[in-house]
DNA sequence: TAGACTAATAACCAACGAGTCATTAACTTC
DNA sequence: GAAGTTAATGACTCGTTGGTTATTAGTCTA
């Protein structure tokens, strides 16, 4: 008697059981993480179903990420922290006029981030961040105080080249982070 | 010896343990579950943290409300829905013409919900309404759609008297609504 | 193919939070 | 002030979920 044919085995995705691919997780489990928590914030999503959107069980989401937050954070340094050096390295490398540099900055974010699902992430934080301080923390000092950094170095270029006038930095940066 | 002050009592508002008021309770626990539903959300809110709020034990509040969904009822119904009988008859009452209507219309609104803590819970539905499809379905029939009934009346009774040219109403509610 | 190594799992545990209920104590009535 | 009524409590249950671990089974080497 032949096997009975399993539907979900007809998925062109469907993979085996117990597949065993130590460097692939990691990422499927960041991306899986980065949809659910989106979709319905980081309190209300579940581990387990985090793990069940990767493909994988609970216990391997545990095997690598030490805890919930941990993998909040893993989704965080992938889609936005972890592109800083190479926002930062194409500011230092920039040779035009800093009113260009201005808007490029903000077509690049807006690519990268702002019309993507990643900036779920920031709404996110906002209305979550009462409820798990620790992640609110993280994302201040991994992600709000390198991009005002950046932002603040952009505008200082401006100033010392003579194109922008003398402007209170901290409503400079404010003024561009806003928007965002 | 004479018993030891116990700084709590100082405080004006404070009041004896085991007090019996039952007609104040709810109103009482319905203040305070809008603080915290809009503070911290529906989900992240425990029944034990509005009961002490509130200066009841758990117990209390479910002696007043059968769920916590159907405290977030109470609420709703208390601040937004139970206004709805008000709105409509001063719309009913109305005699001045209906561009001064609409006016009138969107600046009570804001005075009684815009510019409150109130206007908090409709951005928590958006949030919360994927994760609680009964309260979604609730605050859809309790809010928008009288509300979204209204405003067709009040655009209608433009178009009967000719002030308004032929609108599409959908698209009218909507751009009201949007705003709000 | 036997055996070692380890990725993956599923059963398990502890903490937490919604909702319940037997008990307590504040009022009312006689 | 004794007895009856009921508002209020806090200790309890039960389901859920983050996190752990003993066991299972792929893979690699000899």
């Amino acid at each position: 008697m032949p096997s009975p044919i399993c539907l979900f085995e007809i998925a062109a995705t469907v993979r085996a059981k117990r597949e065993r691919r130590k460097d692939a997780r990691p990422a499927e489990l960041v991306a899986a993480a980065l949809e659910l928590f989106v979709e319905k914030g980081f309190a209300a999503t579940r581990a387990e179903e985090v793990a069940k959107r990767a493909g994988v069980s609970k216990g391997t989401l545990f095997l690598y990420f030490a805890s919930k937050e941990d993998l909040f954070k893993a989704v965080v340094r992938e889609n936005i922290s972890g592109r800083y050096p190479e926002w930062n390295a194409r500011f230092e490398a920039y040779q035009g006029n800093t009113a260009d540099l201005v808007r490029l900055f903000m077509r690049q974010w807006w690519a990268d981030v702002g019309n993507s699902s990643i900036s779920g992430i920031s709404k996110l934080m906002m209305s979550e961040a009462s409820n798990f301080p620790e992640l609110a923390a993280f994302y201040q000092q991994e992600v709000i105080e390198p991009g005002s950094a950046l932002i603040r170095r952009i505008l200082q270029r401006g100033v010392d080249s003579g194109e922008f006038g003398p402007i209170d930095m901290k409503y400079g940066v404010y003024t561009i982070l806003a928007p965002m």
